[in-house]
RNA sequence: UGGGGAGUCGCCAAGUGGUAAGGCACUGGGUUUUGAUCCCAGCAUUCGUAGGUUCGAUCCCUACCUCCCCAGCCA
């Protein structure tokens, strides 16, 4: 079922993939022989941050259907903005696609590798009458351009010869302007109802080292110009973006048609529905500033979404493909719910990770009538459904820790865990009944005493005879680790934050991380859930003899739905 | 109010002229030494609204309503 694919897409799903409005076209587009049945995507972040889940949607989309349709799938930097890009950004990049599970094998690419070709491609629109060199200053051009209602007008700088384009280009290239004097523009019509058709810049002069080409460039090409270019010299078939691209397609197009004796094909750009999670946010700007405020640790705090988050709080690469298959691909703007992504780790951890006991909040346990200083051996499967996976050793001893939450001094309606007078199974142990109940001075529980039934060990013959319905945890205090444990939640208290307000930190969840102090079995050391969730070792805080784990999810808990909603 | 998109169950999402898939959530029931898992059952006479075409419409036509995106020398 989860078996580990090594090669072009290590993907693999537990369910069939569903019907979606691509897959349709690349169908249709296989039924009527437009590729000669070839799939070729790509997936094309600019690395000047780092990736979030949102991004990962658009890999498993992109990675997947090349998969599935026997395609490729190309890893494009899309780096033509120097000033905002850098070497530390790729290589954060390629090391969570690749944790995510996907390989692009040798289509490995970058925008920087067309520069030589994008200019050259530049000078022949120039010759064609297709681009010029405009030097009106920014705000001039703005100004000209008109409005989303009002149409723009044309520079004054439109009708330049070609030779003067040309030559103007050529300098340019070779750093004689200042940055910002002049640009190209492709020429297409200043009327256009659609703005991005206004005569876009596609070239624009910036004296900045260049995290590839170093100083070789100070003229740098646009994303509008670029991207189409480049996924045309790469063969691509279907270009899949985001729906805010979706008014960009025109000029897509334009760009490819005017030069389609100079690239070898002109691929399908297709737009779907970006992602949007509840309680969090996928917005570049608002996690940056949460990093920069200290609202949050890092990049890879263990609540951000950026994958480096999601694996160091311990969500499995599998996880989050299983989600990107769930939620589905449209155009529809949508919130997908926090659960969905939380309930696919769940289904993934439930089958891979080995069971282990976490006594969160501790309450004291003495069985009085339990040897002093005697102590047993009892065994605990490490998976209750994979017997095959074997049992470990969990030492039982007079004085033990349950959980607080397993207690009960007044018991609720349809509580059935322990409780004064109540008899409880320790699990993989004895049964016990609560006989005494401790209090300090503030009234606080102290410790609670119980007597065991030393003839229903689980495992015995005796165990089968008595039958009671609750069974909790425990750990041998003398046996028991201490580590640190660190309990998350969502990050906003809005399920559908709304960042543009201007004190969106209001919104922030106070209370998203929990620092406890909890006992461990000493063998835990992988995701491993018993009870109050699964569990993951920090990779970045844990050191040899300091243990600190995160709580990745809690189990699903319909006793604490219907008694804390 | 220019242009481009979208509106199918609480949240996603198939279907696109023949009478509403699936998942998640939820609700019941069963199994269970995790109130977990697992299993079984239930869960849209209805597809933004109003008209029209048709034997028949979520699917075609018309009008309207709501929401999203676009005026970077960002991507």
């Amino acid at each position: 079922m989860k078996d580990t694919l090594k090669g072009a897409s290590a993907i693999s799903l537990p369910v069939a993939p569903t019907s979606n409005f691509i897959r349709n076209i690349i169908e249709e587009d296989n039924r009527i022989n437009k590729w000669g049945g070839r799939v070729e995507t790509r997936f094309p972040p600019e690395p000047n941050g780092y990736l979030h889940i949102g991004h990962a949607k658009s890999i498993c989309l992109n990675f997947g259907l090349a998969h599935d349709y026997k395609g490729v799938c190309h890893l494009r930097f899309d780096d033509t903005n120097p000033e905002k890009e850098t070497q530390a950004y790729v290589d954060s990049i390629l090391d969570s696609v690749r944790w995510l599970g996907f390989d692009w094998e040798e289509h490995l690419h970058y925008s920087s590798d067309y520069f030589a070709k994008l200019y050259e491609f530049a000078e022949y629109l120039i010759n064609q009458g297709k681009a010029y060199v405009d030097s009106l200053t920014t705000e001039e051009i703005r100004k000209l351009r008109g409005t989303l209602t009002k149409v723009g007008c044309n520079s004054p700088y439109r009708e330049r010869p070609v030779a003067e384009n040309l030559d103007l280009f050529r300098r340019m290239k070779l750093g004689e302007f200042a940055d910002g004097a002049h640009v190209l523009r492709a020429k297409i019509s200043m009327v256009s109802p659609n703005i991005n058709l206004r005569d876009p810049v596609i070239y624009r002069i910036r004296g900045v080292h260049h995290h590839r080409t170093g100083n070789k460039w100070c003229i740098y090409p646009m994303y509008d110009y670029t991207h189409c270019i480049s996924d045309a010299l790469e063969n691509i078939t279907h270009s899949i973006c985001t729906l805010e691209f979706e008014d960009h397609r025109p000029l897509y197009d334009w760009l490819l048609t005017q030069l389609k004796t100079m690239v070898p094909c002109h691929p399908q750009q297709i737009e779907f529905a970006r992602l949007k999670l509840t309680y969090t946010v996928m917005s570049k700007r608002i996690m940056s500033e949460l990093v920069e405020g200290r609202f949050v640790e890092g990049w890879d705090d263990p609540r951000m979404p950026t994958l480096a988050g999601l694996r160091r709080r311990g969500y499995t690469p599998e996880s989050i493909r299983l989600f990107a298959e769930r939620i589905g691909v449209s155009k529809a703007d949508s919130w997908i719910d926090m659960g969905v992504l939380e309930d696919c780790l769940r289904e993934d951890l439930n089958v891979r990770a080995q069971r282990r006991i976490v006594v969160l909040k501790p309450l004291k346990l003495i069985i009085d009538n339990y040897p002093d200083g005697g102590e047993e051996e009892c065994f605990a499967p490490n998976h209750p459904q994979k017997p095959e996976w074997g049992k470990r050793v969990v030492p039982l001893s007079k004085i033990l820790y349950i959980e607080r939450d397993d207690f009960m001094e007044i018991p609720a309606k349809g509580y059935f865990r322990l409780a004064p007078g109540a008899e409880v199974r320790l699990r993989y142990a004895y049964i016990v009944k609560c006989v005494k109940v401790v209090k300090n001075a503030s009234d606080e529980i102290e410790e609670i005493h119980c007597t065991y039934d030393p003839d229903t060990k689980s495992g015995t013959t005796g165990a089968k005879t008595r039958k009671v319905k609750g069974n909790i945890h425990w750990l041998s205090s003398k046996h028991a680790l201490k580590g640190e444990v660190r309990l998350y939640d969502r990050l906003f208290t809005q399920s559908h934050p709304d960042v543009s307000e201007r004190d969106y930190k209001a919104l922030l969840n106070t209370h998203s991380k929990e620092i406890i102090s909890a006992y461990i079995e000493s063998s835990l050391n992988e995701a491993q859930p018993e009870e109050n969730g699964y569990f993951v070792p920090d990779r970045v805080d844990t050191k040899p003899g300091r243990p600190v784990f995160n709580r990745v999810v809690t189990l699903k808990d319909s006793w604490g739905k219907i008694h804390n909603p």
